[in-house]
DNA sequence: CCACAGGTGAAGTAATACTTATGTTGCAAA
DNA sequence: TTTGCAACATAAGTATTACTTCACCTGTGG
């Protein structure tokens, strides 16, 4: 490797001026000063770069190959640079965004679409997961910010969680769900804590937590809470299925349930209690300095999503910052 | 553009390492040293490039990016340096070489083949040309080295020929002839000055210096020769073929019509004095140091042209050096 | 012939890169 | 909790090096 990078901007003016006055001409140097880096250098490659004939610089073989390796660098640099100077005012670049599945695939498409209109010079990368799979991305920079489901955070053991900043955008309703005619077969409208625990349940993924959390939030009792699992499914649509289908009881967001909770197809189980609420937050790492097409994305994303789910759904709040 | 390329040797390892103490390691400077390039380099760039998470330092999107520029460049530039550490025990890159399109077609070809059998690593390109072309790409570092026509090169006016070297390679004999029917018809074996004079020429490009030198050459006088010009070609085939069909006199060079003379196709015009000699010489850039490859391949041209020429052709005389 | 344009070389100075030593922080073992 | 440690930051002094100035060389053009 050589000694000294910094020669070979010397270098790439001395070879594309043609002429040593005029490269210290535009670096601002003494031409003193550019003849003795280029000696430097040709030294570093043990082999002359530059034939002296007077009034004239005729390169060599190697000063064209030199050429061949440093000049596209030097002009990817230029763009580089410009592009950094360029972000300060308006967006560009790539947005890496971790989101869950469920969410992302309803609402981050929309919103790139919305956004890239504004904005055509930013590009996206979306990365669709579960905290497990976010948070590490998110640690090792392979994402700038992920939309993360606190309600399943809370389940999962990460490492120490205050090296992340979170901000909640969204939050929606958790509620326990069952089709009407499971209700009135096997609830038959007996919706106290004991009749409710002798319940099939549909569970999301393979812990039982949320249904806990659920029993735990309405009822208020922590310990001993064991419910029967006859269904773990991965995705909030098999929950929905199962719950159709008859097969038992299960916690939905309640937005993702809207038309079939008015036309009755589903009913929710409700208790005295205020419904239990998920939020979905922002989060991205303690330390980083958001850019600044991160931070127009970031009031993009809490505004869209403020106007699309008021409109849209019920029992969805949009939390402003 | 950057104030200091070298940082980014310093951001290249830290990148690749993930941390500033193995880079630090790699580098051979202290940790503190690395940590305070990469803050500069920041500072430069006016973006973060690193975020520092406890034992761990996560690339930035920035610093991604930057990567993607760099990496590929501190590869191309040590593959370029291993290439001329390389170069120096074994012929290796392009040569660029010009030549006089009559010699060029009929030996180098077969010169390169030989060469490239023995050094697989070298490759060619060879310009085609006349002094006047030749001489320029000389000088602007086009082409490496030439062979070039003396003889041709007296007739032209390029600027001074003293920032070039002359070696010569070959002498090829430099001969006046016609063809058996137009010597026995127009000649009629009067080979005297004033009946020379009054022939027909065939001449090879705009100028009739060649024929001129060869009066002066053989008569020793040197003014007033002027002589009936009835055709001008712009090759060598030309002047032959139309010596062949009787149209005039004409100078060619004597082993190109081996086999003509020998049948007595065409008459040798011989006088008292021995015959012209055309050397043709390598040349090349006086301040111009040769590469390995160069002296390798010179001094295959000059051994090998010796062999060929000496077993094919009467009249050209190789030169050792 | 002389002036000058382009480049090299030497010596002193200015800039900056590097070192050593110390400070800070989060993690892990005691 | 404490202690030790590992990774990095910061400060100040030193060493390196890059740059400037000036003298010099050498073809070119008036």
């Amino acid at each position: 490797m050589l000694q000294n990078l910094d020669r070979l901007k010397v270098f790439y003016h001395v070879f594309t001026q043609g002429s040593i006055v005029a490269a210290a001409e535009v670096l601002y140097v003494s031409q003193s000063a550019v003849s003795q880096s280029i000696q430097k250098l040709e030294g570093e490659v043990s082999s002359p770069l530059f034939i002296r004939l007077h009034k004239q610089l005729v390169p060599t073989a190697a000063a064209e190959r030199l050429y061949e390796i440093v000049a596209p660098f030097v002009e990817d640099l230029q763009s580089y640079l410009k592009g950094i100077e360029n972000a300060k005012d308006h967006p560009t670049g790539e947005l890496r965004i971790g989101a869950p599945m469920e969410f992302g695939k309803a609402y981050l498409p929309l919103m790139v679409a919305g956004f890239r209109a504004k904005y055509q010079d930013v590009t996206f990368t979306l990365e669709f997961g579960t905290p497990e799979t976010l948070f590490p991305l998110l640690r090792s920079g392979q994402i700038d910010f992920a939309l993360i489901d606190v309600f399943l955070t809370q389940n999962t053991h990460i490492g120490s969680l205050d090296i992340f900043h979170f901000d909640a955008v969204v939050e929606e309703e958790v509620i326990l769900a069952c089709s009407k005619y499971y209700y009135e077969q096997s609830l038959g409208g007996d919706l106290s804590f004991a009749s409710l625990l002798k319940q099939d349940f549909i569970s999301y993924r393979k812990d039982q937590q949320t249904i806990k959390q659920w029993f735990k939030h309405h009822f208020a009792k922590s310990n001993n809470i064991q419910v029967r699992n006859v269904l773990t499914v991965d995705s909030h649509e098999a929950v929905i299925s199962a719950i159709k289908n008859n097969i038992g009881i299960g916690i939905v967001a309640s937005h993702l349930v809207t038309n079939e909770l008015y036309e009755k197809q589903i009913i929710h189980i409700k208790t005295s209690s205020p419904e239990l609420m998920n939020s979905i937050s922002l989060v991205h790492l303690q330390d980083k300095i958001p850019t600044f097409t991160e931070k127009i994305f970031e009031k993009y994303l809490v505004d869209t999503i403020k106007s699309v789910v008021s409109i849209n759904h019920v029992g969805m709040r949009v939390l402003c910052q």
